[in-house]
RNA sequence: GGAGACGUGGCCGAGUGGUCGAAGGCGCUCCCCUGCUAAGGGAGUAGGCCCGGAAGGGUCUCGAGGGUUCGAAUCCCUUCGUCUCCGCCA
């Protein structure tokens, strides 16, 4: 959510932002409402008290006994009254109004975000690795032999419909290794902590994030009112949710492994083959939580992290800035890695790293007190970063691991994690 | 699912109709004393919104929303959350 006080400073920065978002200036719409929201606060207010003063002479008329001054006061109070109760409800609904307008505008790019209408725009900052020479024409991950016999999105259609996948065998565990890799890297080398979270929420803690209310259809809820996290940013983040945290335990470094769940609303006849899109899927997910200060230095670490999982599984990948027209709502700053799929011929998103500054801080009302200077608390800081996708990861390694024969080899990273075991066979055991 | 209890400031915790934005403790900040791996004494210390150049002032907030009342942290209702016991259960 936006600082009201930043926009009356100024609208014409406000409103330039926004118009690298491709959106229509808003500074005047919202500072006309804000006038006369506070113009409504002064009157009810002054008002209120009067009653007040009222109010407490009431008491002391009773004291002393005069009755005649205590009727006077208390018909004064009741007559002011409905008055006041009136002025709150107008301005109340004023102040709900804006809150409501603020809480739907995107998160302000920074200076260095590349200006853009799509992902058409988007700048590769830098590549690793070179894609591998197949002698042979790859083939997408549920055509590789290996693969089908563990891939089996029929059965996953007759139990869910469609984009759900059921994996069996060497698949399966193969999947499971990956997360168990990626989260033992970011513990182990990275200093995350790791952590369990739910994924059913509150619907606070949904709007906190940033995906109510304006992005409910993306979501699934259920009959009691839980939000199913489309990612683990949610749960994550929302830890320090209305908290006013230390200072000194910044920054919050946190990992989780989780399902995460998406409606896919938007997409439909988008990546309909194969897992590269499902509405349940399992994703490593990177949060921290820091101050103003840090917050551009974190997002770099947090990038090197995601890009370090892809680079100790040996696959090839981009990292690119996402132009202003391309960014998440919550975001201010977001790098993408993309991973090559030569199935697809492409590099295709595995992670995006974003830095939302104290946008989100402000909708949980997440802050902490500076240890030095005016003790005035600030807002928070966050951001959050895959790493990485699982379903995607599984996508990337069996692809770029695909031989000629059907056969798949592993990446050296992930053979701990599979008792040994280095290749997915074309019949598809691991061996 | 049944029964009950609870939700107070950074934290703990008192407060059951006015003198309460709120005792006390902890923590933190500043000062004093002490000259020793410490302790003691004093003062200060909630947040939001609004007016104001500032000083300062107003208003709201004791989970949230509504009600009763001249007046509510304190009474009533609704709701969210937490806990306990019983039942059930991975």
């Amino acid at each position: 959510m936006h600082d009201i006080r930043a926009i009356r400073d100024n609208p014409e920065g406000f409103d330039a932002a926004l118009a690298r978002r491709g959106l229509e200036g808003m500074s005047s719409s919202i500072l006309s409402l804000d006038a006369e929201r506070r113009a409504k606060i002064v009157e009810a207010e002054t008002a209120k008290a009067d009653q007040n003063k009222a109010s407490k002479e009431v008491g002391a008329a009773k004291a002393r006994g005069d009755e005649a001054e205590f009727e006077r006061l208390r018909a004064l109070v009741a007559e002011k009254k409905a008055d006041i109760a009136r002025l709150n409800e107008e301005a109340g609904e004023m102040d709900a109004r804006l809150r409501e307008l603020l809480m739907g505008i995107p998160n302000l790019p920074l200076d260095e975000v590349p200006d853009g209408k799509d992902e058409e725009d988007n700048v590769e900052l830098h590549r690793w690795g070179n894609p591998r020479n197949f002698g042979f024409t790859p083939v997408e991950h549920f055509e590789i032999a290996a693969v089908r016999p563990g891939m089996d999105f029929e059965t996953a259609a007759k139990l869910s419909g469609s984009r759900f996948v059921l994996l069996k065998g060497g698949v399966a565990r193969l999947h499971r290794a990956l997360a168990q890799f990626m989260i033992d890297l970011h513990v182990t080398r990275h200093d995350l902590e790791e952590t369990w979270t739910p994924v059913l929420v509150l619907e606070d803690m949904m709007t906190g994030t940033g995906q109510l209310p304006k992005f409910g259809e993306d979501s699934y809820q259920t009959r009691e009112g839980w939000w199913l996290i489309p990612t683990a940013e949610v749960t994550l983040t929302n830890t320090v949710h209305g908290d006013l945290v230390d200072h000194a335990s910044l920054p919050r470094r946190m990992v989780a492994h989780s399902q995460c769940f998406r409606s896919e609303a938007g997409s439909a006849g988008r990546d309909t083959s194969g897992m590269l899109r499902q509405h349940q899927f399992e994703k490593v997910e990177m949060v921290s939580v820091t101050d103003a200060e840090t917050g551009l230095a974190e997002h770099a670490r947090m990038t090197r992290c995601a890009e370090a999982v892809l680079e100790a599984l040996e696959l090839p990948y981009r990292t690119i800035a996402l132009c202003t027209g391309d960014m998440g709502f919550s975001a201010r700053i977001t790098h993408d890695l993309e991973v090559w799929l030569p199935g697809q011929d492409k590099y295709r998103e595995i992670s995006s790293v974003s830095y939302c500054g104290d946008f989100q801080a402000r909708r949980m009302n997440a802050r902490y007190r500076p240890e030095t200077g005016d003790k005035k608390t600030e807002f928070v800081h966050t951001l959050n970063g895959s790493g990485l996708a699982v379903g995607r990861t599984l996508i990337a390694v069996l692809e770029n691991g695909q031989q000629e024969d059907g056969s798949v080899e592993l990446p050296a990273a992930l053979h701990p994690y599979l008792m040994g075991a280095t290749r997915l066979s074309a019949e598809g055991k691991l061996v």
